[in-house]
DNA sequence: TTTTGAGTTGTTCGA
DNA sequence: GTCGAACAACTCAAA
């Protein structure tokens, strides 16, 4: 090992904010040159997906906390902003360094992004090298017996459990070798990420820990009390029975063999729920593997049928299911789980996510544009991917006739009400049998429980029969032997 | 090349 | 109240 001076090495962090098991910095460490490890806020690069409003505050928080992890081993923490093709080949002509490491992304945003970078630095004589750190296989890795790619998700897993299993992590370094001369950096505080007037990240406050510790201390307690059960509670929203892991994974301050690992050795003995744990971290996997392959799927259908939809333009609709005002307890009570906390159960999710799309027949698109700016774990990838699926024109995509019951899903996985009355406090003296359908109670019962429709909460929106009978007809118009006859 | 079995997460209706 | 079948047609993946 030679001492660390003369040039130094770019580490350009991503979305991989996490010393432990990082392929992109131990690659930069191993060349034994200084180490600068830099990140650089680029919306100008992402466009339309710039992260959205909670994500920049989680963003704000996993930078502080990277920064106070590199200080401590040694190393500053570079922080710039502004387009990457201007910002990286700069700041190796300022530093002389002559090699730029990088964990790889999919969007196809970063895509065109890192082909634009890696030829300009090409033109000063830089390398730059991209390493697999967010994900257990590589989107190309996984291919059918024809070489293809996979667009059924069974297959896809069952091809991923025959893979080779992802490596053990690695441990993070002890120290990590500064440059002589650290060029300047921006002031985090000054980006701004955080809300200010108003400030409203009280909720995600609160429910988050953003940060490489906070996301091995989020493991470590799934681990404990959870993933034994996972398979029969990972669909009880009014149960912590879920990880919570995915806004850890988007930014990478955990990698998923990490998670994967740790899932195999602590819960060898209930294969089960190992098993729909590992499954749940192949969806992740295969999001990527169809951005990768497709993409055009965080704007278009892929299945093109349903660019002839009717969809329907209800923006006071819209606004309801937003705010969680459309009358169905479930559906506003995960609405306003995801705007106080910046995250929403995943069974919450598709609930919501279906009401919109087939109750309310708004383009998936305004459902996923409302989340990328809610949630903590936006993701291109698994957003665009599950509000397809959702809609039914993804891959893999749920039947037209599947159309979720919001009074049936209430009661089958909320079954006590308890979700409902934490984040729909109005209706929280309602016993369980009415929780989920308060406008079929009687008048005392609703009197006693200190509910008036339209006034304390919103009468529904639409009525659940007629609006699943509108949705069919919708889907029937586009079938393919309608459109023929 | 052709064939075959299968496809995350559900609801409703009628027996 | 419970239970099983119907609900389209299509595409995918592998034999």
């Amino acid at each position: 090992m030679g001492t660390a001076t003369g040039a130094p090495v770019i580490w350009w962090v991503r979305q991989d904010l996490r010393l432990c098991d990082n392929a992109a910095l131990s690659a930069a460490l191993a060349t034994g040159a200084p180490v600068l490890p830099v990140f650089v806020l680029d919306d100008d690069s992402a466009g339309a997906w710039a992260p959205g409003g909670a994500s920049r505050w989680w963003l704000h928080g996993s930078l502080a906390a990277l920064s106070a992890a590199l200080a401590a081993r040694g190393a500053p923490l570079v922080l710039r902003r502004g387009d990457s093709r201007k910002v990286i080949p700069a700041l190796a002509e300022e530093t002389g360094a002559q090699a730029v490491f990088a964990g790889r992304m999919y969007e196809p945003w970063a895509r065109q992004r890192d082909r634009d970078v890696a030829a300009l630095l090409s033109e000063r004589g830089v390398r730059i090298e991209g390493f697999r750190t967010a994900l257990l296989f590589e989107p190309w890795e996984i291919r059918t017996t024809t070489g293809g790619p996979y667009g059924v998700y069974t297959p896809f897993s069952r091809a991923c459990f025959t893979a080779s299993a992802p490596a053990q992590p690695t441990p993070p370094p002890a120290r990590i070798p500064a440059p002589a001369s650290v060029p300047a950096s921006d002031r985090l505080e000054d980006w701004q990420l955080r809300p200010s007037r108003p400030d409203w990240a009280g909720g995600l406050r609160e429910a988050w820990q953003p940060g490489e510790a906070g996301a091995s201390a989020r493991l470590e307690a799934f681990l404990a009390s959870a993933l034994h059960r996972y398979e029969s509670l990972r669909n009880r929203p009014d149960l912590p029975g879920t990880s919570c892991l995915s806004p850890h994974l988007h930014w990478g301050e955990i990698s998923p063999a990490s998670v994967w690992h740790a899932a195999v050795a602590s819960g060898a003995a209930q294969g089960a729920s190992v098993e729909a744990f590992l499954k749940e971290l192949l969806w992740r996997e295969f999001s990527h593997h169809l951005l990768w392959h497709r993409p055009e799927m965080p704007e278009a259908p892929l299945k093109p049928a349903f660019a002839a939809f009717p969809w329907r333009n209800d923006p006071a609709a819209l606004r309801a299911w937003q705010k969680g005002r459309t009358g169905y307890p479930i559906v506003d009570a995960g609405m306003r789980q995801l705007w106080h906390s910046g995250w929403m159960h995943n069974r919450v999710r598709m609930i919501t996510a279906s009401f919109l799309v087939k109750h309310l027949l708004i383009p998936w698109q305004e459902g996923a544009a409302w989340f990328w700016d809610t949630l903590v774990d936006a993701d291109l990838a698994a957003n665009s991917a599950s509000w397809q699926w959702v809609a039914g024109c993804g891959a893999d995509a749920a039947p037209y006739f599947r159309i979720f019951n919001p009074i049936l899903q209430g009661a089958k996985f909320d079954p006590e009400g308890n979700y409902v009355r934490r984040w729909v406090p109005e209706l929280a003296r309602l016993p369980a049998d009415l929780i989920h359908r308060p406008w079929e109670a009687q008048p005392l019962a609703l009197a006693e429980a200190g509910v008036t429709l339209g006034r304390t909460y919103p009468w529904p929106v639409v009525e659940h029969a007629a609006a699943r009978a509108r949705a069919l007809a919708a889907l029937a118009s586009i079938s393919a032997e309608k459109g023929a006859a």
